[in-house]
DNA sequence: AAGCGTTTGTGAACGCGCGCACAAAGTCGC
DNA sequence: GCGACTTTGTGCGCGCGTTCACAAACGCTT
């Protein structure tokens, strides 16, 4: 295999927009218990924006800034200042009013929320293709998620060592992985043995899931599945791309493309660069 | 590299090719006549569910199903009746009132406005760890998208043979997408190397990415671009299973988990499953 | 042909999230 | 200490998307 700088690193970053995360949907309506624990209820846009704050908050860090003002950091998540402003405020915000947010107390209070703190555990569940490149991945130790195991079925597969990790029988799922909840499954199988895979992690205790199969998992109340469909994405482009051939002089308003103003359009291009593989 | 097997399948079904290939055959119902081709407007949310529903259809296809009520196929899919329908209804629906969707009517239609009809071109920028992954992936090839490039700028990566593919220089690049907008361009590189790359795909054409750094990319407009976030997902996995972990008991409402209802609950292991490999 | 059960298509209410705009709150300069 | 400037925090209105509920449309049976 190609040997790759394990670089990693973070930057900037953001979130386009919304549009359609992934699958989502429905909300419970309220309204269950009486006394509620009192839950500061930050709404599930904001939550999806946070991981991009954090890594913007990451950069002006590493580039020496103190503070930040919303329009800053905004500008560096690539959302409005408005919305940054309103999302902080769902956290308790913790910003100065004539200064901005001081920037290593706001990613520290973000990092918490998130979790951050704790080094999550991480199992990926099919050694495959892309179960073998997730495996790899140093975006994941840098963000506090640390892969503690790999499982597969295959046996041409089980024993291989990759990324330093011994892969090991499904079988054997229920001696990794801790406490129920405390740790997130990664699902790289093959779409037709994705919901039976499942339903041994959830018995095992498992309470979240990245699913990589394109295929609707059936979970129990409790159990918190987000869904990465790369086939999806492209057709996704692909409706837009066709759309844009259809009806190509206009349209530049309707729906579509992120907004994303920049990008001086016709900048030569900026040679030096080397190293282009590790991914992501 | 890993030796895989490249078992894949998934879906299949019926042959989404037919006549008309790419531009756009004249599929508008209205508007024969003169001029605006007439945007349908359909909804960024109702476009992101198309593939979904798509999927659902080339099940239920494949298991010999004619026809299939807005029911049967949320169901499928996982999502509400009423939303099923109204998403199809923006397509300008072609249902019949007492009976139903016939599956591969329905399938086709879909797949036209998806432009599946006509085989995306596909170029992997980045043949990292993920890069590699992406293009062994045979999930592409069956929705229609073809590989028909791999680029990388390490010295050491060019020139290897990945999916049957030559991974060839950046500065190739222009030698292989087509017209503007003819092709798809999927980044796997280093954040810190995204924008650069991502200028210069545009330059040479590129209105269509699938970006898998974690970073904000500034594009011009009528360039769309869609972010897949792997860390990010984790984060936001994270996030809700401390705030589980907060509250044990209950919080059967707040935000959280998809919908989904079923799932018998503890089911036994379904155990036959072998080949839990190649990816999603 | 008429009635009945089924299923679509959609009008309308609801709720969430976004953006605007502004007052409150704090800093800096004098 | 006071005024002017900066920046946060948020109340309000708007638009999109989801959900409900129902009338119209269709097949099937009688």
């Amino acid at each position: 295999m190609p040997g790759l700088t394990a670089v990693d690193e973070d930057d900037v970053s953001s979130a386009p927009r919304d549009g359609a995360p992934t699958a989502d949907g429905a909300d419970r309506p309220p309204a269950p218990g009486t006394a509620v624990p009192e839950a500061p209820a930050v709404p599930e846009a904001t939550v999806a924006r946070l991981p991009q704050y954090l890594r913007a908050l990451s950069a002006l860090a590493e580039a020496g800034s103190r503070t930040v003002s919303s329009e800053a950091l905004a500008e560096a998540a690539g959302v409005g200042s408005a919305k940054l402003r309103k999302d902080l405020s769902h956290l308790g915000s913790y910003g100065t009013r004539g200064v901005g947010y001081d920037v290593e107390q706001l990613h520290r209070h973000i990092a918490d929320r998130l979790g951050q703190a704790a080094s999550w555990r991480v199992v990926i569940v099919g050694v495959g293709n892309l179960g073998h490149a997730l495996a790899g991945y140093s975006g994941f130790a840098s963000r506090g998620f640390t892969v503690v195991g790999l499982f597969d079925d295959d046996p041409a597969v089980i024993g291989r060592v990759v990324g330093g990790l011994r892969v090991r029988p499904l079988e054997e799922f229920g001696e990794v992985v801790g406490e129920p909840g405390s740790a997130i499954a990664v699902l790289a199988v093959p779409a037709r043995h994705a919901q039976a895979v499942c339903d041994r992690l959830v018995a095992a205790g498992t309470r979240s899931v990245l699913n990589f199969a394109p295929t609707v998992l059936r979970v129990p109340d409790g159990v918190d599945v987000r869904k990465v469909d790369l086939a999806s994405e492209l057709q996704i482009l692909a409706f837009h791309a066709q759309r844009r051939a259809a009806a190509p002089a206009h349209r530049p308003s309707a729906a579509g493309p992120r907004g994303a103003t920049g990008a001086p359009a016709g900048p030569l291009l900026p040679h030096a660069l080397h190293r282009v593989e590790e991914v992501v």
